[in-house]
RNA sequence: GCGCCCAUAGUUCAAUGGAUAGAACACCAGCCUUCUAAGCUGGUUAUGUAGGUUCGAUUCCUGCUGGGCGUACCA
């Protein structure tokens, strides 16, 4: 337990009351802690302004809870908390010292196995940006769920069967030059697949020999098939060099091709059971008295859709794993889709609790993007742009250092922009990617947390000779910026708890941007390594504190730290 | 047509129904003999519209306006 818990937990316990609801001040000059008497006033049939009066009187009876407080204040209808500093810094340091990368990670979650899907690569088409807010809120909502003592299990599916792998194989007959370069055989494959778009838009008549490939791959026999096999590893090999770069790490990776059959099989069974029927030609699941409308299934000429191999992937899910929660995350306008599956899967019976969890889209300045417009934004291009933006940045700052640490700075810190940039904003919110814009330093930023870090590893290390694990008097924690610092980090386990029960990762990201602010703005007010002796080690002692938050905070959200940038 | 989402400062975003609606960018003025100036300090600016519920509404409900998305053989 955590000290603001206890601490609420006692007060709670004095006043006879229950589930009181504890907040934060608006400003420190209103205390550390702070109690709304709107609710609990109605139950007593007195004004709030009363009660947080008499409640103050109650508080301090208790001799043992009072000596908790400076002060316990009742501002209008809030009784207003001002902790002791040196309690709330022997306390929350301490718990920080002895926990280090686990503080802030509880067991509420007791070990329950969440599935959570996300990634959704298509193998044969181009990676973009909006890949990448998938990739990151998927992330870090598995990190999350961990930290809260979920097992969390995270699993990528992948789309290598479409009509669209027929297009880009269907172009890439046409144009043998795109298999003969130096480039990443994956990613040119996705320039392939962009073409192949355009052109068909172009010339429709030629959507003929795409569908016979698409008939050839689905017979698994003949040169396509081959060519299909082949390729197919490209898309799959590249998409394992993202993740690696992105440091996203898969337990399972389900495939389209691998579950299409099953899914088959499962659809002659709901045509027996009458969940789904035929109808023009197609069969359906008519969900229209569920006011879902109607879910195709089959087209007119026999050939599959997309709702095929997810029933068979949702009950895959379910056989091999004990799960209490199966959650997709993919973009909100496949909204209507996942309800219809889901409504058909409760139709079969099954009973677990799915989840879609969306998120709205990524957009470039120049309008939605797309792949036949051309205004699309590859992972590729991205990290180039930003990767070598940063190498200079970072060259300049350091002439004397090698290309290998200015390297693993730049790398650090791209792949942070990129998911930050994902992260802070949240999830119902469109995305306009502004590269010019992401690629500054200032401000609300990945860089921005970075730095704080790294400035304070910087504290850290020039005053290595000072042990920290001796006697610390903490009553010499007086500087005001030094107390708001230490409530800040003593809050920090309970926003692992609400960004994952909103599973809102820029909850997080908005803590961390707060807590950097006040770091810098606190070794700039106040001088560490010049102060007296015992003043200064107990000031190392809280920004030692205060980078083990950060970098904890960092983590949840998928970031890598750097000791010096 | 029907359904879902969004609307807060010049711009991009915050705010479990609660205290003076917070930040960041941009703009202006300062701070490197002082732990990395990728930093810090100060200043200007906002809840689309009409109602309702409530002691209290940016938040909940209804209408309107504007934008986005979805809506049977795309994924």
């Amino acid at each position: 337990m955590t000290f603001l818990e206890s601490l609420k937990n006692k007060i709670t316990s004095q006043l006879g009351a229950s589930a009181l609801v504890f907040s934060y001040p608006p400003s420190s000059d209103l205390g550390e802690l702070s109690l709304a008497c709107f609710e609990p006033a109605k139950k007593e049939n007195i004004s709030p302004v009363e009660l947080a009066k008499k409640w103050a009187e109650t508080i301090k009876q208790n001799q043992e809870l009072a000596a908790y407080f400076s002060e316990v204040r009742p501002v209008g209808p809030y009784l207003n908390f001002f902790i002791l500093p040196k309690l709330l810094a022997t306390e929350v340091i301490a718990q920080i010292k002895k926990e280090k990368d686990n503080y802030g990670r509880n067991n509420n979650g007791r070990q329950q196995q969440i599935m959570i899907e996300y990634s959704n690569g298509n193998t044969h088409k181009e990676y973009h940006v909006g890949h990448l807010r998938n990739i990151a809120y998927g992330d870090a909502i598995n990190r999350l769920l961990s930290a809260n003592g979920f097992k969390s299990i995270p699993v990528s599916y992948i789309n290598d069967f479409g009509i669209h792998v027929a297009k880009t194989i269907w172009n890439l007959k046409k144009n043998p030059e795109y298999t003969n370069q130096n480039e990443a055989k994956g990613w040119l494959l996705g320039k392939c697949y962009a073409e192949a778009s355009q052109k068909l838009t172009d010339r429709p008549e030629y959507k003929l020999e795409v569908a016979k490939i698409m008939q050839e791959i689905e017979s698994r026999s003949g040169d396509n098939y081959a060519l299909w096999k082949e390729t197919r590893n490209w898309s799959i090999d590249y998409f394992a060099s993202i993740y690696k770069e992105l440091d996203v790490k898969f337990e399972k990776t389900f495939y389209e091709s691998e579950v299409i059959a099953e899914g088959l099989e499962m659809v002659n069974t709901m045509l027996a059971k009458n969940i789904l029927v035929k109808s023009e030609g197609a069969i359906i699941a008519n969900l229209e008295k569920y006011d879902l409308g109607v879910l195709p299934i089959i087209r007119s000429d026999g050939t599959a859709l997309y709702p095929v191999a997810d029933l068979a992937l949702a009950v895959n899910k379910f056989s091999l794993y004990n799960l209490v929660e199966s959650i997709y995350v993919v973009d909100v306008r496949q909204s209507l889709h996942f309800k219809q599956l889901f409504k058909v899967l409760e139709l079969l019976g099954y009973q677990q609790r799915l989840t879609h969890l969306p998120y709205d889209f990524v957009t470039l300045p120049g309008g939605m993007m797309s792949s036949r417009t051309g205004n699309v934004i590859t992972y590729e291009e991205l990290k180039t742009k930003i990767r070598t933006r940063l190498l200079a940045e970072t060259r300049s700052k350091h002439e004397d250092w090698s290309d290998e640490q200015v390297a693993k700075v730049a790398d650090v810190l791209t792949i942070g922009i990129i998911k930050f940039e994902m992260l802070k904003v949240s999830a119902d919110k469109i995305i306009t990617f502004n590269i010019e814009e992401s690629l500054k330093f200032d401000g609300y930023t990945a860089c921005y947390l970075e730095y704080s870090y790294a400035r304070l590893q910087s504290i850290l290390r020039k005053e290595s000779g000072v042990s920290l694990l001796g006697k610390i008097d903490f009553s010499l924690l007086t500087e005001k910026k030094e107390v708001e610092l230490l409530i800040k980090i003593a809050k920090y386990p309970e926003l692992i708890i609400l960004a994952s029960a909103k599973r809102n990762p820029s909850e997080l990201t908005k803590y961390l941007f707060e807590l950097a602010q006040l770091s810098n703005d606190y070794y700039h007010a106040v001088n560490i390594l010049k102060a007296d002796k015992k003043i200064k080690k107990v000031r190392l002692a809280l920004i030692k504190a205060v980078s083990q938050v950060l970098k904890n905070g960092l983590d949840v959200i998928g970031l890598d730290t750097l000791d010096e940038m």
